[in-house]
DNA sequence: TCTTATAGTTAGGTCGTCTAACTATCTTTA
DNA sequence: TAAAGATAGTTAGACGACCTAACTATAAGA
């Protein structure tokens, strides 16, 4: 199945052919990142606790279809390096508000030059085709993650 | 910055966009496929087994960019399933000449039935259009992948 | 008030990855 | 041709990111 073979009609060889590239390519931007000393993972949840101040943990976990122990661990680590901050709600006792901290502001925008990274440097050595094409698959790409359960 | 802003000729708020859409469906792959009982990492090694038969184990760390204990403990878990045989080479005592099995083949098969999957499902609701888009960036992927040092 | 639901944590396990250090074999070169 | 270096692969031990099961604490409803 040549890539060039692909059409909109037939979603199984699609499938086949985007797993693998998929899989690969997120591979090496987790290994990348850890080699340039930042957690990919770091940066999403910060960026969700920016853009939504006072989420709790299961808010989070649920976004990011994790597990809640997961979430919560990860929230532990940001927190226990001051990048993020909880307060107790007012009205509800069990609920964790949290927010990012000015020094987890300044990691964000540390995490986002740190990693100039692999995909940049890959991504501008592509044609501006190749560049175009993969542009336009973001938003499907979105979709795929929003049609979710 | 809106999807629908992303041009070609910026690389930069492209890899924004990119990267953690790369790894939220890339993570939502990989727990699909363990929820189905399979490993798509086994997959993956199968594929490039059958593809080049005789290959080494350095031969395959280095094509998925793994390191080579990686890869050895992925194979050997591979030949103790009975899915992969190695074969001492003629004349190289060190190196060892993978294939895969018949009962390799039978459950690189199985695999392929057994995740008919999340990604295949989603991409089915899709729009044509939005799997058009992703049709076309497969080859750009493939490239930012062998652009690989 | 008793029960049930929700927010979150603890404990413990799995998987995929890494580096450091090793063995065994092959190749080169003094 | 013996010593030195390169290459194929493994072992040992660690880490990060994920999971489920079982727990605590608070809230909401019968």
């Amino acid at each position: 199945m040549p890539l060039s073979a692909l059409t909109s009609s037939d979603p199984e060889p699609l499938a086949e052919a985007l797993r693998p590239l998929l899989l690969r390519v997120s591979r090496r931007l987790r290994q990348e990142a850890q080699k340039a000393g930042v957690s990919a993972l770091d940066a999403l949840i910060l960026g969700q606790i920016k853009r939504a101040p006072g989420v709790g943990v299961c808010d989070l976990a649920d976004a990011e279809k994790l597990s809640r122990p997961t979430m919560s661990s990860h929230v532990k680590r940001l927190e226990a390096a001051g990048w993020v901050a909880r307060a107790d709600h007012v009205d509800d006792g069990r609920r964790s508000g949290l927010r990012v901290t000015p020094a987890g502001e300044a990691r964000l925008e540390e995490i986002r030059k740190l990693r100039n990274d692999w995909l940049s440097v890959r991504l501008a050595r592509l044609s501006p085709d190749g560049r175009d094409q993969l542009a336009q698959a973001a938003l499907p790409l979105l979709q795929l993650l929003s049609l979710d359960a």
